[in-house]
RNA sequence: GGGAAGUUCGUAUAGUGGUCAAUUACGGGAGACUGUAAAUCUCUUGCUUCGGCUUCGGUGGUUCGAAUCCAUCACUUCCCA
């Protein structure tokens, strides 16, 4: 993996980079559409790759090593070739699950032992397990194991949890440099920022994170409850030890405007659920505005979805027959607004790079974030 | 022609003397969703100037009190001719 920033803008924190893995280019900032268990849900290859254009996908140890299962993915020869997807794939750790199924897993110094949510079966992950795992999955960024702390989370339990998270860290970025890459390729190892919203947490974690001196930084345990002020004071201090020359990934985030606000504080990567699940439940985001399909006011509005929208759903569907499906709960309606939405988050991503490198973004980011946000 | 059952808030239903403006589902309206156990979840759904008001096919009655009991009318469905 390579990574060079094109321009910094001087306004703001802002930095237009261009990413090189195996599996291409990757102009950032940049939105990665999340695809948990080998699909982005609702959105099929051929869509993501010429209509939404993302440049990478996510994928989920975690989901993946339960189904379809290491032995299939060896078989396959990694997800890219799996689920025929030659562009970048990034894949977590499994480090969410431990935070979401926080009803069926236990943390030891060793790792995490869960219970499957599918059959119930224990199995444990350890720093070194995720790492073998992800160089199965053949990922070209693989997430360190860690927690993902709750908000709201007491002092206490967030020191001790980045305590197991770096010691996880360290163990695994040993054993990611004693093993190699199943297919021939780089595999990035990005260690993860904890420290929930503790100040003096987030600048031991990042520090100790830098220290590292792995490829690209993450930062984990925000967007999770919080309010937004303390997501964006909590990456304002992380970003200001992390190393600059390095990406910055700033995971499940976020909203279109968390999206700009974290370019604004030096943030380059992004992936979220929310264009796909809000799309399925109806909501739409536009540079107008978010749109809830269901509304009774979209029942005769036969103009075209979104008339500034970059992808062909945009033009091709009225707000009315969107609707209708949504309210019929037919299924695509979740593929409209799925395609619609991944299409606008990489078109805004798109447009805060350019706006970055022409210089306009400190100027334009706070009037378009708010009007993202309201609702239309 | 004879017999039986039924009529409840958009629809289908629950409710068989006071705890009933009335159950549940669907339908309708709105909201939520942030490294996906989510095509999910939540709220709301007679009117209201929030004091109340008017509702359970119509009318009349019994009763302190009726969606619930009685009479009658209307309508609906089923069975036998």
């Amino acid at each position: 993996m390579n990574f060079e920033i094109a321009y910094s803008d001087p306004k703001t924190n802002a930095r237009a980079g261009v990413i090189t893995t195996a599996h291409g280019v990757i102009e950032t900032p940049i939105f990665m559409p999340v695809g948990t268990v080998g699909s982005v849900k609702g959105v099929h290859q051929r869509e993501l790759r010429d209509d939404i254009d993302a440049k990478i996908i996510l994928g989920n140890t975690y989901h993946l090593y339960l189904r379809p299962g290491m032995d299939i993915l060896r078989q396959a020869g990694g997800l890219h070739k799996f689920i025929n997807w030659d562009r970048s794939i990034l894949t977590d750790s499994g480090g969410f699950q431990v935070f979401s199924l926080a009803e069926n897993r236990k943390i030891t110094d060793k790792g995490v032992t869960f219970r499957s949510h599918i059959d119930g079966s224990k199995h444990i992950f350890t720093p070194e397990s995720v790492v073998d795992t992800e160089r199965i999955i053949g990922s070209d960024f693989m997430m360190a194991l860690d927690e993902c702390t709750p908000y709201p989370c007491t002092y206490e339990y967030a020191a001790k949890s980045l305590e197991i998270t770096h010691k996880w860290l360290a163990r695994g970025v040993k054993h990611y440099k004693e093993t190699e890459p199943l297919y021939g390729y780089d595999q990035a190892y990005l260690p993860i920022v904890q420290g929930s919203v503790y100040k003096d947490l987030r600048i031991k974690s990042a520090e100790f994170i830098a220290s590292q001196e792995m490829q690209a930084n993450a930062i984990g345990g925000l967007s999770v409850g919080e309010p937004a002020e303390k997501m964006y004071e909590m990456i304002e201090v992380v970003n200001g030890i992390l190393p600059k020359d390095k990406p910055r990934y700033l995971m499940g985030v976020g909203t279109p405007a968390n999206i700009i606000e974290g370019v604004a504080r030096g943030i380059d990567m992004f992936d979220c659920v929310m264009p796909t699940r809000n799309g399925r439940n109806g909501m739409l985001f536009t540079s107008e505005g978010t749109m809830n399909m269901k509304n009774e006011k979209w029942k005769n509005d036969f103009s075209e979805l979104d008339p500034n929208g970059t992808s062909f759903v945009d033009h091709y569907y009225s707000k009315a027959y969107l609707r209708h499906l949504t309210v019929a709960n037919e299924r695509l309606a979740a593929q409209i607004a799925s395609i619609h939405n991944l299409a606008f988050y990489l078109a805004l991503v798109k447009e805060i790079r350019r706006r970055i490198l022409d210089g306009t973004f400190a100027d334009w980011k706070d009037g378009a974030a708010k009007k993202m946000m309201e609702r239309i």
